[in-house]
DNA sequence: CTCAGTGCAAAGTCTTTGCACGATT
DNA sequence: AATCGTGCAAAGACTTTGCACTGAG
């Protein structure tokens, strides 16, 4: 028999925080989770907003920006730069820890975990006597496939 | 004795450069060249102005933008973006590649290398069929100044 | 019915660029 | 003298914000 105690939905958890807030539940929003959490993410706002614009046309780019900040505040999404001038979104629910390895090609991304990495990190930041919040570690460079041309 | 071959100073690798290039050496980029050495890295376009001011008033925002795209050209300078939607630069001279401890309270900077998690990083890449390029790991957080506070 | 949300356009940042004048080779 | 470089202002790219209208609660 299924666990009785589920983790909530991405919807749920939004739906939730915007009550506690006396925030309302809009259908551009509804809209732009719901596609945001079914793309997987590493998506920028022209990206989201053309996307949303195929079923509502009339989404304007503010909405999109307003609801990913949004987001970003209360836990949902993780904002992140990869160096083009476009802020990019990923998914922050359920989600454990990971850093991406950057095809500077065809701008392919792959998540990827190592422990190893982290332990050494944390070993380093100690070292300094630095507490360490967040970090960002990045790769760039050519896929196989794009290596292959 | 001194060793006859000593490395080039950049002021030298900068003449060198612009002279291959049919460049002209100008007070404004010796100017900005020098502060940008002796200041020691990681200083935004900003920063950069408002010290060359105080030597040459009239040297203008373009100027720096120009002047530090070209260093980042001829490799004498690299480009780095911390998140905070301004683009920093440090020496690229005489040094070899470090990561980043970053305090997001007081904005203080440690560079740090560990060959270990370099190893770590080619192996994963490796495993992902990646050639990496280039990469960027950074570690924010508190110094141990400001975590004292 | 009230207050938050949306769309639009304007404004804000940071950075780049067109142009005429000025400086270096 | 011929070019490249500079300063200034305008233009760009991305993002935020003011305002009046719309819509959720």
């Amino acid at each position: 028999m299924p666990h009785a105690v589920v983790t909530q939905s991405p919807e749920a958890i939004l739906q939730r925080h915007l009550q506690e807030r006396g925030l309302k539940q809009t259908r551009q929003r509804s809209l732009i989770v719901s596609i945001f959490l079914a793309t997987g993410g590493h998506l920028d706002v022209d990206q989201l907003l053309a996307t949303v614009r195929r079923t509502d046309p009339k989404v304007s780019a503010a909405t999109v920006y307003r609801t990913m900040k949004l987001l970003t505040e209360l836990g949902i999404a993780h904002a992140q730069q990869f160096g083009d001038g476009h802020t990019r979104y990923e998914s922050a629910v359920d989600r454990h820890h990971h850093d991406h390895l950057i095809c500077t090609v065809c701008g392919k991304i792959i998540e990827f975990e190592n422990d190893r990495i982290e332990s050494l990190q944390d070993a380093v930041a100690r070292r300094h006597g630095f507490t360490v919040v967040h970090h960002k570690l990045e790769l760039y460079g050519r896929c196989s496939e794009c290596a292959a041309r």
